[in-house]
DNA sequence: AAGATTTGCAACCGCCTTTCG
DNA sequence: CCGAAAGGCGGTTGCAAATCT
């Protein structure tokens, strides 16, 4: 029954592939043809398996590969193509002639997934990060009331969506919540209030802390330091962005227009743990054009308003019919 | 100049699907 | 039709090169 085995793996090669090596595989494949790449080692004299074989092929000697920096286009087109598909890597290279599945796999982690990151997009779903939009929401909303330091709570319990930082932040204003709210509070104004994020936090309000909490005290400095120097107002994080998550008069935006994101006031008292887990923004899940977001009304406004921030074109060129 | 750290990428690993005896 | 190997794919690792301190 079956088939025999491809290689037992006694005595066979691994690791990077010598000149010759390569040498003997160009000329056997250019001579007969890959074939059956179980066999094909044995027949070109390698000692390797079938497998790193092809591996090597296919990623690395095959004629038609074009080496080399990706182009602008082709940058472009990777990402275009990973918003619908996801890691589909095999079929992105389908649509980028001489470019391995490997080779944009790759220059997806190292350059375009890194930038992305910078530019406050999260790389898997192709939204605003989440976690930006949460913690400037919490941040603006205490400056409104000290009730909305409850929804640190919810925060916290989103903690599988957040970075690390956000994380130590909302822990410790959490710690502090039941402490001293008012003082909380007044600090998380200084800090909204100070331009550069410079805030001196011996001379602010969280000194005047109890004594006993001084260790947690040192912590909200410099999580609140740190999350400051990350922040949408400071980073390169999309000026679209900014401008959405700076607070409004009148609950306006610059057009006017009634404010649909997250950071109007009376939107922030509704978004919690729930909405966090529903909302497309922090899907775990590559998005696809299947994708059927979870709509309450109030999250379908904000998805409409965020989708318009995200919105690109399919070059026609790009055939993308067999995903839709 | 040297050691430490970060970056980039080739190659491997393991799982899933397809093919074949 | 069944079961095992081949083929294919995405995730991860290891190491050399580049950069930083």
């Amino acid at each position: 029954m079956g088939r025999a085995p491809c290689c037992d793996q006694n005595g066979l090669k691994k690791g990077p592939w010598t000149p010759e090596e390569d040498l003997k595989l160009i000329n056997y494949i250019e001579a007969h043809g890959p074939g059956n790449w179980r066999t094909l080692p044995k027949k070109a004299g390698l000692q390797r398996c079938g497998k790193s074989c092809r591996l090597r092929w296919t990623n690395y000697l095959r004629p038609d590969i074009k080496r080399g920096r990706f182009s602008f286009e082709e940058e472009e087109t990777i990402i275009q193509l990973h918003s619908i598909m996801g890691n589909k890597w095999s079929a992105i290279a389908a649509r980028l002639p001489g470019r391995t599945d490997n080779e944009i796999k790759n220059y997806w982690n190292t350059h375009i997934r890194k930038r992305l990151l910078r530019t406050g997009i999260d790389p898997v779903t192709h939204a605003p990060r989440l976690d930006l939009l949460e913690m400037s929401s919490i941040l603006t909303s205490a400056l409104m009331t000290n009730r909305s330091l409850l929804h640190l709570q919810s925060l916290l319990g989103a903690q599988a969506l957040m970075n690390p930082e956000t994380l130590k932040l909302a822990t410790t204003l959490l710690a502090f919540k039941n402490e001293s709210p008012d003082l909380v509070a007044q600090n998380l104004q200084q800090i909204l209030q100070d331009g550069n994020h410079q805030v001196d936090f011996q001379a602010s309000p969280v000194s005047q802390m109890p004594t006993q909490t001084a260790n947690m005290r040192e912590g909200l400095s410099s999580n609140i330091a740190s999350m400051c120097c990350s922040s949408p107002v400071e980073t390169s994080l999309p000026s679209y962005l900014c401008e959405n998550l700076k607070p409004r008069e009148n609950g306006v935006d610059l057009q006017g227009n009634p404010m649909q994101c997250l950071i109007n006031n009376e939107n922030v008292q509704n978004i919690g743990y729930e909405s966090v887990l529903s909302t497309p923004l922090s899907s775990p899940t590559p998005l696809n054009s299947s994708s059927t977001y979870v709509n309450s009304s109030a999250e379908e406004e904000r998805d409409t308003h965020c989708s318009d921030l995200f919105k690109f074109e399919i070059p026609e060129s790009l055939d993308i019919s067999d995903f839709l």
